[in-house]
DNA sequence: AGCACGCCGACT
DNA sequence: GTCGGCGTGCTC
C-alpha cells in the first residue's frame, strides 16, 4: 500500500508524466470534472470509482468530505461505512517532476461510492481499506452530523466518540444470529403509574411515545426499565438504555438478564475493557443483539431499528461527555428519538429543569404515580434547620441535633442507616445572610463572586457591584456558606461503638450492604444499595449542596437527596429521613413534600424569566483576549444574540493537569458567554461554527498574529 | 494543524 | 548559482 505509493516516482516509471498531464488538464477551467482513469498504472474500479471519505481530523474547516479514487484491487472491500486510510495533507500537489508524495497516511471513513467526483482536480487513490467491516452506517452518520451541528463541533470529533477503536480480533469472530422477538412482558410494577401500562403497550405495538418518568423511590426502577426494553423488543424493534455509571449499568443489566435471559442485550461500559466492548458493539452493529445498556458512549450505539431510547438520571454530570464537542446524553437521545421516530423515556427519582421543559413544551408526556402510591413508597422526611440547631443546647455540644440523633438510634434497631456527607472542594457561593437568596448581578443576573474576599464582581459579565442588597429582603449582608459535616459523621460512629461503620466514597465505592444494623457513611452518588432498604438516612450536606456556585445548585442538591432517600424503606415500613438544612429552602421543601417535578417547574419558570438555559441557549467562547476579540468581531452572530463579558478565566495550577476550559499556566485567557432566546440555538451553533472555520483557515489557526485558537462550548456546564 | 511552495537576502 | 529564512495557502 504505502510502499507502492512512495516508490512510484522513481525514474523510469511511466505513470508520473501521465499524472502530471492529467493534472494540468483538469486545472483548466474548461474541464470541470475529474474523472479518474488510472492510478500509477493500476486500474480503477469499473463501477463507482470515486470514494467519498470523511477524513478523521477534528479541525472545523476540514469538516467536509474528500473524494478519492478506488483502485480495482480495493473495489470489493471499499464499501460504504468501512474504515480506510488515505494520504492527506499539503504536498499532494503537483511538485517538480510531477511526483506526488508527502501528506501522511490518515484514517477516515468511506461514506459513499460515486460514479464521479465534483472536485476540480485529480483524485488521489485510497491508500487502503483498514477492514471490510462496515462500522459507520447511514443512521449513525446522520446522527453524528446532527450532534456536530447541535454543538458547533466537527463531524470527525463526534465520530471519534461514536465509533470505538478497532480491534481486529473482535472483528474476526462472527456474532451469533439474532433471537426472535420475545413475548410482550407483563406490566408488573408499572401498574403503579397511571400511564404505565399504556406506555408499555404503545411500545409493544410499535408506537413511539415520549415520556418524562418520575420514578417512585424504592428498588423497582431497574426492572421497570428492563420491562420497557422487553416491550420494545416484542414489537420487533431495538432499545437503548444509557445510565450514568458502570454500577448502575450493572443493575439494569441484571434486571434485563432476569427478564429476558442471556443473549438478547449487550452491556457497553468502559469496565469491560476495549476488546470485549468492541465485540459487544459489533454484535449490536451487526444486528445480532437488539438491546443495549451502557454508559454515555453507548448513546451512539448503532442499534438496528431503534424503537426506544432511555436515559436514567439525566441530571448526573457524567451524562455530559468530556471530549469535544461535549454532547449530553439527553440531547443526543432526543435527537435520536426525533430523527429515528422512536420512543423516548427519561427517568429518575428527581427531575431536571430540562426534563420539565420537555413536558412543558409538549414534546414529552409526564409518567407519574399518584400521591397514594408515593405515600407508600417514599420515606418520611424531617428537617433540622439552623434555628433548631442553635436552640437545642445538647445538639450544639454534640454538633448534632437530637432529632437526627434519635432517628439514627431508632433506625439502627431495624437495619442499616445511611449518612450522606459532602465531598471536599465545594467553592462557597455568596448569598443573603438573612434569607439565603443567592447574590446575583443586577445587569445580567450572573452569580456574584468575591475573588479577593473584598470586592464583588459578576462571574459572567465582570461588572463590579459596589452596593449590593438582597432583592428579596433588602438585607445588605452577605455570607459565604460553610461546612462541617464530615466531622459529625465521625463523631456519630464513635457514639455507636457497637455498630459497624462502612464508608463508600470516591475511590472506594460499595455496591450494596446487607440488611443488618450498620452506619453507612457515603458521599453523594456513591451510596450503596441496602438489600432490604435503609431503615433511615441522615443527610448532612445541606449547606454544601445548596451553596455550590452553580446555576443548578438547588436542582443538584434535590437530585442527590432524593437519590439517597429513595434507598430508604417506605413510610409503612418506618423509613425515615432527616435532613440538616434550613426548612425554608426551596429544594429542602421539595424533598419534604417529595415533589421534584414542582421544584423543576418553578426553576424552569425562573430561568425563563431571567433568560437562563435551557430556556435560552448559551455558548461559551474561551481564548486569549486578542483571539476572543477577533473571534467575536468576525462572527456573524444571530441578531438576537447577546454577548456577556468577556471576563478573565483562572489559569490552571502548574502542578495539576489542566481542566478543559482553564488557561495554560501563566497565560491570561478570557471567556465570553453568548446567549440567544428560544428558537435561535441552531442559528447560534451554526454562526459559531462558521466563525471558527473561517478563523482556522485564515489565521493559520495556531498561535499566529490573530492571538491563537478559541474554544467553543455550547451548553457550558460551568456558567456559575 | 502540518507542510510545502516561493520570494527574499547572504553565502560558497 | 544555491541555501534557507518564514509568510501564505491548501489538503480530494
Amino acid at each position: 500500500m504505502s510502499r507502492e505509493d512512495e516508490r512510484s516516482d522513481e525514474p523510469g516509471a511511466g505513470a508520473p508524466e501521465q499524472l502530471a498531464l492529467i493534472r494540468e488538464t483538469v486545472r483548466r477551467a474548461d474541464v470541470p470534472r475529474a474523472k479518474p482513469r488510472t492510478w500509477r498504472g493500476a486500474a480503477l474500479a469499473k463501477d463507482l470509482p470515486v470514494a467519498r471519505v470523511l477524513v478523521n481530523k477534528g479541525a472545523l474547516h476540514l469538516d467536509q468530505y474528500f473524494d478519492y479514487a478506488v483502485t480495482e484491487e480495493l473495489d470489493a472491500d471499499a464499501r460504504p461505512g468501512v474504515r480506510v486510510r488515505v494520504r492527506f495533507g499539503a504536498g499532494g500537489r503537483n511538485v517538480r517532476g510531477g511526483r506526488r508524495e508527502g501528506g501522511g497516511l490518515i484514517d477516515g471513513f468511506l461514506v459513499e461510492r460515486l460514479a464521479e467526483s465534483d472536485y476540480n482536480g485529480a483524485l488521489a487513490a485510497l491508500a487502503s481499506v483498514v477492514s471490510p467491516e462496515p462500522v459507520l452506517g447511514p443512521e449513525l452518520l446522520a446522527l453524528a452530523r446532527a450532534v456536530a451541528d447541535r454543538y458547533a463541533g466537527s463531524l470527525a470529533d463526534v465520530l471519534q466518540l461514536a465509533v470505538p477503536p478497532r480491534n481486529a480480533q473482535a472483528e474476526s469472530k462472527p456474532s451469533p444470529g439474532p433471537l426472535p422477538p420475545p413475548a410482550p412482558p407483563a406490566p408488573a410494577t408499572w401498574e403503579r403509574y397511571e400511564q404505565g401500562p399504556a406506555f408499555l403497550s404503545a411500545l409493544a405495538t410499535g408506537g413511539a411515545p415520549r415520556a418524562v418518568w418520575t420514578a417512585l423511590p424504592g428498588p423497582h426502577w431497574p426492572a421497570e426499565i428492563a420491562t420497557a426494553v422487553a416491550a420494545t423488543l416484542a414489537s420487533g424493534r431495538g432499545a437503548l438504555v444509557v445510565v450514568p455509571d458502570g454500577r448502575t449499568a450493572g443493575r439494569v443489566d441484571a434486571a434485563l438478564t432476569a427478564l429476558l435471559g442471556e443473549g438478547r442485550h449487550a452491556l457497553l461500559t468502559a469496565g469491560s475493557g476495549p476488546g470485549k466492548r468492541y465485540r459487544e458493539w459489533l454484535a449490536v452493529r451487526r444486528g445480532s443483539v437488539r438491546a443495549v445498556v451502557g454508559t454515555r458512549a453507548a448513546m451512539f450505539a448503532p442499534v438496528a431499528d431503534l424503537g426506544l431510547v432511555v436515559v436514567w438520571d439525566d441530571g448526573d454530570s457524567s451524562h455530559s461527555d468530556d471530549r469535544a464537542p461535549f454532547p449530553h446524553v439527553r440531547e443526543v437521545l432526543e435527537l435520536r428519538a426525533t430523527h429515528g421516530r422512536c420512543a423516548f423515556l427519561l427517568g429518575g427519582t428527581s427531575c431536571t429543569v430540562e426534563a420539565a421543559q420537555l413536558v412543558e413544551s409538549g414534546w414529552a408526556l409526564p409518567l407519574r404515580a399518584d400521591r397514594a402510591q408515593l405515600r407508600t413508597a417514599a420515606p418520611v422526611v424531617r428537617t433540622v434547620g439552623d434555628g433548631e440547631l442553635a436552640r437545642d443546647g445538647s445538639a450544639r455540644a454534640a454538633r448534632l441535633p437530637s432529632l437526627a440523633w434519635q432517628t439514627v438510634r431508632d433506625g439502627l434497631r431495624t437495619g442499616p442507616v445511611l449518612v450522606q456527607v459532602p465531598r471536599r472542594g465545594y467553592a462557597p457561593r455568596l448569598a443573603c445572610e438573612r434569607c439565603r437568596e443567592p447574590a446575583r448581578c443586577r445587569h445580567c443576573a450572573g452569580p456574584l463572586e468575591a475573588p479577593d474576599q473584598q470586592d464583588l464582581n459578576c462571574a459572567w459579565c465582570g461588572r463590579a457591584e459596589t452596593s449590593w442588597h438582597c432583592v428579596a429582603c433588602g438585607s445588605r449582608r452577605l455570607r459565604a456558606q460553610i461546612i462541617g459535616a464530615r466531622r459529625t459523621a465521625e463523631e456519630l460512629g464513635r457514639a455507636f461503638p457497637a455498630v459497624p461503620v462502612r464508608t463508600s466514597g470516591r475511590d472506594h465505592v460499595l455496591d450494596s450492604v446487607p440488611d443488618q444494623p450498620a452506619l453507612v457513611v457515603s458521599t453523594p452518588g456513591a451510596e450503596p444499595v441496602a438489600e432490604g432498604g435503609y431503615a433511615a438516612a441522615l443527610l448532612l450536606d445541606g449547606w454544601a449542596m445548596v451553596g455550590r456556585p452553580d446555576l443548578r445548585a438547588g436542582e443538584e442538591a434535590l437530585r442527590r437527596w432524593t437519590a439517597a432517600a429513595a434507598l430508604v424503606r417506605g413510610r409503612p415500613e418506618g423509613g425515615t429521613v432527616v435532613i440538616v438544612a434550613e426548612p425554608t429552602l426551596r429544594p429542602v421543601q421539595a424533598l419534604v413534600r417529595w415533589d421534584p417535578v414542582g421544584h423543576a417547574r418553578r426553576e424552569l419558570a425562573e430561568r425563563a424569566e431571567l433568560g437562563f438555559p435551557p430556556v435560552s441557549r448559551m455558548a461559551s467562547v474561551t481564548g486569549t483576549p486578542e483571539a476572543l476579540a477577533a473571534f467575536l468581531a468576525g462572527a456573524r452572530l444571530p441578531s438576537d444574540a447577546e454577548v456577556l463579558g468577556p471576563v478573565p478565566v483562572p489559569a490552571a495550577e502548574p502542578g495539576r493537569p489542566r481542566r478543559p476550559f482553564e488557561a495554560p499556566p501563566g497565560e491570561t485567557w478570557e471567556r465570553a458567554l453568548v446567549r440567544v432566546p428560544p428558537g435561535s440555538g441552531a442559528a447560534l451553533a451554526a454562526a459559531l461554527k462558521e466563525a471558527q472555520a473561517e478563523r482556522m483557515s485564515r489565521g493559520g489557526g495556531g498561535a499566529g498574529a490573530s492571538g491563537g485558537p478559541v474554544r467553543i462550548r455550547v451548553d457550558p456546564a460551568d456558567i456559575g
